[in-house]
DNA sequence: TAGGACAGTATGGGGACCTA
DNA sequence: TAGGTCCCCATACTGTCCTA
């Protein structure tokens, strides 16, 4: 999908690209072989030719923060083919106050398979989180980009978020799936353990504060109630680039898993 | 529990720019 | 020069939090 992308060269947006697709040049290859395209003048092809070439030399590089910079938020959903792989699902828990007044309780963290869950007053902090988003080539969450990043960014200060954001919540609404994330779930028969689907944010807040009068079952609890959280968001993402490509992508493009 | 506030993204309209 | 497309700005939309 990457490397058929062309809306990142200043000057082409949704329907040149769709055009050059619809003519017969699918990626970046094609588009520098041909000498004259339609609708492109040569001075700017030219141009396009340079940039093109430096993408290349990025994606090479598995430079994932070139491509950040470069694309629209709302096409962040291209680099998942590529940089998927390396992605780092991420969902917190608060004690339900505003950033300014609130703490983080929990962050869960999944990445090539492996959960990692970061607890309040125990190894939650910056460096950790920042270590982790430093060694991901994605970041992908539900509603993250307007609330758990922001939040953690208040109460963290200087944590860098460098990386391409797909933020699922976004990508569902353009194919038309609506509600928040347990609600999308069930639409797409996503599954998570029977005790935890009546949960939702603060019933979390209750089991940290359970967890602060002592009862470590309810840290149990929580601690199982955000890893389902974000889990899950792996097959939805799965599930939502599929989409996307199908709607987004040029027609050659056959839509992975 | 319900309505308002907030914040980030999506969308639409109009002006500017580019190609043929 | 006309038509098409892009870009920018204002507005709408949505999920979550806050407050009464």
């Amino acid at each position: 999908m990457l490397t058929s992308t062309f809306v990142h060269l200043k000057g082409i947006g949704p329907s040149t690209e769709r055009r050059l697709w619809e003519s017969g040049i699918a990626d970046w290859a094609t588009f520098l072989r041909e000498p004259n395209l339609p609708g492109i003048s040569p001075s700017r092809k030219v141009l396009y030719d340079v940039d093109l070439a430096a993408a290349q030399e990025q994606l090479d590089r598995r430079n994932a923060r070139y491509f950040a910079d470069c694309l629209h938020t709302r096409d962040h959903w291209r680099l998942f083919p590529t940089f998927g792989p390396r992605a780092l699902y991420l969902d917190i828990e608060t004690t339900g106050l505003s950033a300014r007044d609130g703490q983080v309780t929990l962050v869960g963290l999944y990445r090539q398979g492996r959960m990692r869950t970061l607890i309040n007053g125990d190894d939650l902090s910056r460096d950790v989180i920042q270590e982790e988003l430093d060694q991901a080539d994605l970041l992908i969450t539900f509603f993250g980009s307007v609330f758990d990043i922001p939040y953690l960014q208040a109460c963290f200060k200087g944590l860098r978020v460098s990386i391409p954001h797909f933020d699922l919540c976004f990508a569902a609404r353009r194919v038309g799936l609506q509600g928040g994330l347990k609600h999308i779930e069930r639409e797409l028969d996503i599954a998570r353990d029977s005790d935890l689907l009546t949960l939702d944010g603060m019933e979390a807040v209750r089991l940290w504060h359970q967890y602060h009068a002592g009862d470590e079952a309810a840290l149990d609890q929580l601690v199982r109630y955000n890893a389902a959280d974000t889990r899950n968001l792996e097959p939805l993402a799965d599930w939502l680039y599929d989409r996307l490509s199908l709607r987004y992508g040029p027609p050659s493009l056959t839509p992975a898993g």
